[in-house]
DNA sequence: GATTAAGCGAGACGGTACGTCAGGTCTTCAA
DNA sequence: TTGAAGACCTGACGTACCGTCTCGCTTAATC
């Protein structure tokens, strides 16, 4: 029976998802070597030994190129738990998380990302799943043990973390400027702890840059 | 002989500045027209009957032209001062103004200035000179009112003004995420002014990302 | 079970003659639309609906298949025949053909139908039989009344009219000069009648050009 | 004084006159090696260590950069004369030398020179006067002897030799048909010669088609 | 006033990448 | 096996900018 192929299948010869998982990982490797500025699709047509329409014929830009790429990245971190024992010491963990990969990336990948990846929830989700906490969101287990252990309030609301920590750490990245362990402890001890026992005032509504939830309940 | 002249002065006929205005102002509008991405040497010399030499001559980059040509833009809102009588007030005020500044800006420019533009304190003292309040610093004279009116300890520290707002906005600005009333009121209410009345932890050493006092005592 | 059937038939799907002619079709109309040299593969394909492969199994070349196609036309000026009462005005007549021909076609084609098509005898007598004379060579019974009038020689040779006529006209076509009324006049008069009056020195042996008897005797 | 930039020099740099030969030397070598249709600008450009713009500034289309090419070749046979005697033997040299040069040229090159060349007087002029007779004109000095040994009429008209005889061995050439010393023997025989003894009927005023004659004097 | 070194507009130059097109071959599914 | 569809690699297309260079000219400060 073909009760299945009636609409879903375009027809003529598909495209080869092997070749495609090769040349993503050529854009990975050269995004490592020469950075996001350094790519070019030539470059990637002569690495991978595919044609330049083939790739136009699957990304139009290179943008959508490195993000797929990034996308097709394997797994790393999964399953890191951030548990230190104190709401601040997890804030400092996950703080430190997010300076590595920063440190570890190019800064006009992360202005790429920036602009690419966070408009696309889908990525963001990708990277949490994939690479754990990138530090970039509030876990919801780091918060129910904070509540748990009363250092946050029943209702308390990860706007606070949510918007401003991968924020001014991605700004201080892009401009070249430190955020070294002492700058993130200042963070978390003058704005995001006092801003996070503050209760709402409104049932929070926020579209979470870094979270993915772009698209919220408003 | 007096090849030792007064100054440095070089021999030969020296660099117009008036051919080096008339360069910037096509940049400007250049900006305006096709943006940041869309601006190239080849286009501005075209289009200020320049020659490229004498473009690079002056710039070595696309950025250091566009930079220098921000930097010529004629001051607008000079002299305009916050005062709405209360410190929340004044934070909505601030943060409206930067929203407006970025929502007239493309993203690309907002990426550039952020690069660029930060790791040079002259370019951001000129604009909040020449602008007035960008809205990315906490005013010197906004924060001794609310200290005046007992809103803020004697010595309240504008780090999490100055860290947190600009960075935050900025980054929305770059993901074409919605920065409206609701969500800047969410901003200052549950993370502005919880931070700004926790008292400094230690002699605050920040680097102001939009301040122009980049590496200060540290 | 019958697998050794009645002659050669092949097994599988046979090609659909209705689906080439169609094809034909549209190359005939590309011809005239775009000209040869604007003709691809990848065009007759988009144009006819069908599919590259499919025109590759029937043509290798592009020039087979417009030749294919210049012999799939339907016959135009079938069974017109010269007589104008001297062998002069039959010779003007003949000319008068061939310009006409060639003043409709384009030049590349011009070219394509020398090269190929002349290489090609049978495409030479398609053409004839299909067009009528094309006033490429002499034809039989305008030469049989020459003689009958005394005009020309019993034994008189075609091979001054068939290689001396098409060549030159066919060269000022390629070359875009001119073959007016004057000219051909002029070409009559000093070329071809004093050459049809004289009688052949050996058993004349050439392959005629346009007549497709390519490789005679020799 | 500078009597002399007034107006024939036009500004900027000028293009490198070096430059140009040593590609146009590409472009010969290449002609004999990959013959016409296997010459592209990328493959210039590579072999000539030029970029492509160089070229593309210079010749807007391949056929204009070969025939650039071909006219600034060295002259090779310069001064060769023909001189056999009898004008039936000059004729047989001639046409010798027409089908040599015919029978060294791929066919894509004939037409290319057929449809460039011809249409340019210039290069059919730089060509004789670089070669020698071509063999595609009748040299004034044969034609001179002819008459002066009384074989041809005072006032015999070159029409015939220069409208035939390249015409005819060229069509052949194109259709890979022969050309050889017999049926070069026939032509002359049967159609050059009566042809030139024929008297003109009209003060000739043809465009001669190899004579570079392209506009005369009508 | 002559010299001189640099500025200037113009544009050639070698590069590199762009994004598209066509050539042929292949694989898929349906007929 | 044919046929439509379309992916695939190769390679050329013609264009746009890059950053440097060579021109001939102009401009000022120094001699």
């Amino acid at each position: 029976v073909s009760y299945l192929n009636q609409s879903t299948r375009r027809p003529g010869r598909p495209r080869d998802a092997v070749r495609e998982a090769e040349i993503l990982t050529v854009v990975s490797n050269l995004l490592a070597e020469v950075g996001y500025d350094g790519i070019t699709f030539e470059l990637v047509a002569r690495q991978a030994g595919a044609s330049k329409p083939t790739l136009y014929r699957r990304w139009r830009t290179k943008r959508d190129m490195v993000v797929a790429a990034i996308k097709a990245m394997p797994s790393t971190g999964h399953g890191r738990t951030i548990d230190t024992g104190s709401l601040r010491g997890d804030l400092l963990a996950l703080t430190e998380i997010l300076a590595e990969t920063l440190e570890a990336s190019d800064t006009a990948l992360i202005a790429t990302l920036l602009q690419a990846g966070l408009a696309d929830p889908e990525l963001c989700d990708q990277l949490e799943a994939r690479t754990g906490p990138t530090g970039a969101r509030l876990p919801d287990d780091v918060r129910a043990r904070a509540i748990e252990r009363g250092e946050l309030p029943a209702g308390a609301d990860p706007f606070a973390y949510d918007e401003v920590a991968g924020a001014v750490l991605v700004t201080r990245a892009l401009n070249g400027l430190p955020f070294d362990a002492r700058y993130r402890e200042q963070l978390v001890d003058t704005v995001l702890l006092p801003a996070l026992h503050t209760p709402p005032t409104c049932p929070s509504h926020h579209a979470g840059i870094f979270s993915g939830r772009n698209h919220p309940t408003d």
